[in-house]
DNA sequence: CTTGACTCTGCACGTTTTTGCACGTTACTG
DNA sequence: CAGTAACGTGCAAAAACGTGCAGAGTCAAG
């Protein structure tokens, strides 16, 4: 392994969770924590990242040219985004929904992907200017600040005219009896509209939402195909929604549907 | 095997997998690893990747986290953001296009201008989501990497539903007699159909642009409103373009139009 | 067909870089 | 304040490097 890989895998880890421990990383890629150290003195000679004891944590902490912009990368989250872009192959046309997991799907795209990705939120476009194989399309509308999506009539309308093969949906409530649900009116909509028009629907599941139930219904289990999870969480996804009749693929699995 | 031929596949190895290591080649090839360095050390030297020890990677590490492309601010775009964001009143419904410029403008725009901003770009969607005050509507359409705005015949039909009171548009040729002119067929129709929906137009310019044709024409002089330009070309500025009926802005005048 | 100029490739050899370990020091933790 | 973990530095082995050189192959002129 190169030096350079070793300090992108770095920069990137940070970028994903916020931070590195030096332990960690020696030996998940095999190595000496003092190759690992002297990678991450360097990068913070360079003023790349923050060294501090143990670790290194991203240079200007917090701190946000774009507002809001990633938001919290939990690991479970980047299970989940990693799980879930293995499942698009090429040529497919996906519909990516905005929210923190789904930037993650976006992160861990092949880079060379040849597929269209149909998005409503600015910021997984921005995220994917860096793969010079997807075509991507953005869904217009009203912007909403907080979930940094677009949203209303014009909107819902834009989504008629696509017919992707399979949507990754975000979703803030999972109940066995409850459905899918979501905390905003507007979303819910566009999510429900955009459910109606994909081959297959999936959704994005961090475990926290297990059991929890939103104000405003996006589907119930009979729309839904897919729900992808952590692989520790799998366990309690199989207990509560294995009998809803949507496959439930964690990371340890293979395969993908359609 | 030609070297040609190793060349090649050492820069579709980089690109698909992001480095290069030399011994892995020259097993792969069944060629010693001087032969590989030797490519490497002479594809380095054209530019085409860039060494390291152990093996190549990239030249320009697409590896730009997220916001990396917000292009560079000369201290003239800077000032052109500040006096076309001035020019916007609390009520006015605008539309912003994308570009370096563009983003200037959207950084400058008062905090809590209560206003609505219409754009193409994900880009500056990104950037107004500090601006509580505002509403933003992004126009969808296909994603142009380059640029970072949408654009086709989707964008187009979209536009369709907005009569801005104002739009600025980023262009990247301004001659007397040739108009305004933009390096990119798709782009320049986008800006054409701005222009001809919104009540004035409103051409931000830095002065390299000053006398220059590109391929694809945005606008006439007849049908732009105004030309925001620094306040040191404002006298070139007045000379080349005075005479065509928009209005010259510069940084030390005030009031704005409409 | 032969010859000579030229290029490409692999090997030898000395140099530089990287890496892991040892050891003394510094920073956290309870 | 003591114990432990992380740290930095020096050092030696290993890997990678660049250079010079010789043999093999190519090609065109003779």
């Amino acid at each position: 392994m190169l030096s350079h890989e070793r300090k992108t895998h770095l920069l990137s880890l940070l970028d994903e969770q916020g931070s590195v421990v030096a332990k960690d990383v020696s030996r998940e890629l095999g190595l000496s924590e003092d190759t690992i150290r002297r990678d991450l003195r360097e990068l913070a000679r360079d003023g790349r990242l923050k060294r501090v004891h143990g670790g290194a944590v991203p240079i200007a902490p917090a701190n946000a040219p774009f507002p809001g912009r990633v938001g919290i990368a939990t690991p479970e989250k980047v299970e989940i985004g990693k799980r879930a872009a293995a499942m698009i192959e090429p040529g497919h046309v996906v519909f990516l929904d905005g929210g923190t997991t789904a930037i993650q799907l976006a992160r861990h795209l092949p880079r060379h992907l040849d597929a269209t990705v149909i998005t409503h939120s600015p910021n997984i476009a921005m995220e994917l200017l860096n793969h010079q194989g997807l075509e991507v399309e953005i869904v217009g509308g009203r912007l909403l600040r907080h979930s940094i999506v677009t949203s209303g009539a014009a909107t819902i309308a834009w989504l008629g005219r696509y017919r992707p093969d399979i949507c990754f949906i975000g979703a803030t409530g999972l109940h066995p009896d409850q459905g899918i649900t979501t905390g905003e009116s507007e979303e819910a909509e566009v999510k429900r509209a955009v459910i109606e028009k994909s081959g297959s629907a999936v959704i994005l599941a961090s475990s926290e939402k297990f059991g929890a139930v939103s104000s405003f219904e996006v589907a119930r289990w009979t729309n839904i195909d897919g729900l992808v999870v952590a692989e520790e969480a799998s366990r309690k996804a199989a207990e509560l929604f294995g009998h809803l009749g949507c496959e439930i693929l964690s990371t340890n699995q293979t395969g993908s549907r359609r």
